[in-house]
DNA sequence: TGGCCCACTGCAATCGATTGCAAGTGAATC
DNA sequence: GATTCACTTGCAATCGATTGCAGTGGGCCA
């Protein structure tokens, strides 16, 4: 009766509690559904006068389209999906913010996936792939090998994000983690540290190994011995930074400056060190990792490594949608840039 | 030729490099698709033998139902999207991952819309689920009142968390904000606190004044009269709970404790009151909101109102589900109890 | 032996869009 | 006046499942 229900003009019209579909906005606008399609999606195709009366038949019918006909027709669904061990880590959200962004712009909505590193919830989740409700997957979860088929190689499209799988080929998007182990460790023998220990980070992530070797290398070019006893491994979080910081200061001759696998153990060894009366910088410097707001706001602020975390979302969303694009001569192998952001954790030893 | 490639039975078979449908695997069990599609998702409709060489056709074939074409002809996407304001901050990641959860439990996925507060994403993301990408809505972000239609009510099925929309009447899951308000200030008061300050939150969140209440009343039952000084208004961030405490301790006659309106501005207040070289504990108390990861490692470990936040998610994800299957007298408002966390950042006022 | 019921199974419609192909129209060209 | 071509439009197939309805055959009972 009342016509200008907006939302509802449609079921008035129609006479029923349904949703309008495109063929009722093809009744009336008295064309065929394959017009009314065109008009809507593809209006190059239709006559300018067409275009207009359907548009407003879809307006007046509160139409809108169905996007699940629409994937099953076109065989892509829209969705993403993102493996991600567990949100609590101050790491992820940004990355994911990038990921969400771009995945905006190109209409495609991203599925999350929360890991807990758990083999089943993983495989789960590879299955949405498999079983088309969403297109790709980003993985920001190193260990996917039980993913692997006969061939080694990944049953769907995907982009590793951060980590690597030791050993396979696969579209990746991460930093150059030696050579920024290379600028942390060259900063605090720049500053006059000779004695420099490394808390390390969990050994099954694969960045890792790849960060101490950064660290062993700049020793060895600045022709300083290293010292096994100066690398302490931990887990990245920071009560293991806390527990390394401690064996590294119990040491007969404990270092003068940390390099710290991530910013999480950096505030762990920070607080160690004051909990011995020490202070960060004047007794002990330390360098972190990652340049997660943590590191901003600690006291005092924490010298570490930036990692683009949105841009490295952003990039490697759209590297898995340029792929399932079908986009020819993707990058699939993309190293963005770091920096050492300076603040006040480090300074010259105290003494020699 | 190669029978034994599991992966790539179908392929071998059909000679197409196509992913293997129901039609086939009807085919390879000489059966017609609709007994297939009955023996692989209800099977109590099919004979023991008919059953049985279904399900050896479809493992055969390496057959994976296509989840749109079941969600299109079933009407239901079998998705959630959870709209949350920003995921760095550490109060809403173990409430998504509830959610996740009890959404993978039900063979639900959750899709992630990150709106920053921005109309155009929320209104984007509303739009996924009238298109029918997903079924409904789990609202963490208080504003949204811009999609309200004209009778008021939210357009899709939706459960709002925590946060409430002013006068609309929507099912909700969340804690009695007030009683949990209550609950802190009178600690501090128990302690033998008189002169007790709040760092509020941001007053566009409906828990803002609803814990300003609960404070309010607190002191009221303790026969502590109100001074408006005594109330600062932040915006949940560190900063801004470091500058309110300074304003705070800057009064002729500063509080002796502060009840914080959450963990990151109580953190923010302990800085303000390390810098000021006074102790907490000894010289003012501290008492936060939430119990994110962080209260259990600051320094010192912060007494809080612990939110049981996976619950929460947890909750909320079933009401939502179960609304969406249409179980009758489904509880639309659920609130869940809360607890007083003592840690070490409260102590009775050192003099009187 | 005839009739009835029940357990299975298949046919074909359906969910709501997109799209290849063909046909119709009118103008432009020779 | 015939041919060609560009532009619009519609018919009908298609994506891959689920499901209402009808049919078949066997077993059981009277």
């Amino acid at each position: 009766m009342d016509a200008r229900t907006p939302q509802r003009g449609a079921t008035a019209e129609l006479g029923a509690e349904r949703r309008p579909t495109l063929t009722d906005v093809a009744r009336l606008a008295r064309v065929s559904t394959a017009t009314a399609s065109r008009a809507l999606s593809n209006p190059a195709l239709v006559s300018e006068a067409t275009r207009r009366s359907v548009l407003h038949a879809a307006k007046r019918a509160g139409y809108r389209p169905n996007l699940l006909a629409r994937s099953l027709r076109k065989q892509q669904a829209h969705a993403i999906v993102v493996l991600v061990p567990a949100l609590e880590n101050p790491f992820y959200p940004e990355i994911i913010r990038g990921m969400e962004a771009a995945a905006r712009e190109r209409e495609y909505s991203l599925m999350l996936g929360l890991t807990l590193f758990d083999e089943a919830v993983e495989t789960s989740y590879v299955e949405l792939v498999r079983n088309q409700r969403a297109d790709g997957i980003l993985v920001l979860d190193g260990g996917l090998q039980h993913l692997l088929d006969a061939e080694g190689r990944f049953q769907v499209p995907s982009v590793q994000v951060i980590e690597r799988l030791p050993g396979v080929e696969m579209p990746w998007v991460g930093i150059d983690d030696k050579a920024a182990s290379v600028k942390a460790t060259r900063h605090l023998i720049n500053l006059g540290h000779k004695r420099i220990g490394h808390i390390a980070g969990l050994p099954r992530c694969s960045v890792t190994p790849v960060r101490i070797a950064g660290y062993r290398s700049a020793l060895k070019a600045a022709g300083i011995g290293f010292d096994p006893r100066l690398v302490e491994t931990g887990d990245f979080l920071l009560a293991s930074g806390e527990a390394a910081a401690q064996r590294l200061m119990a040491l007969p001759e404990p270092p003068t400056a940390i390099f710290c696998g991530n910013d999480d153990s950096a505030l762990g060894a920070m607080r160690h060190l004051r909990s011995l009366g020490l202070k960060v910088p004047r007794d002990v410097s330390i360098v972190g990792f990652d340049d997660t707001h943590l590191a901003a706001t600690s006291e005092p602020p924490l010298t570490t490594i930036r990692q683009p975390r949105h841009d490295i979302g952003r990039s490697a969303m759209t590297m898995l949608l340029d792929i399932l694009a079908g986009i020819p001569d993707v990058a699939t192998q993309i190293t963005l840039p770091v920096d050492l952001i300076l603040r006040e954790s480090t300074a010259p030893p105290r003494r020699r």
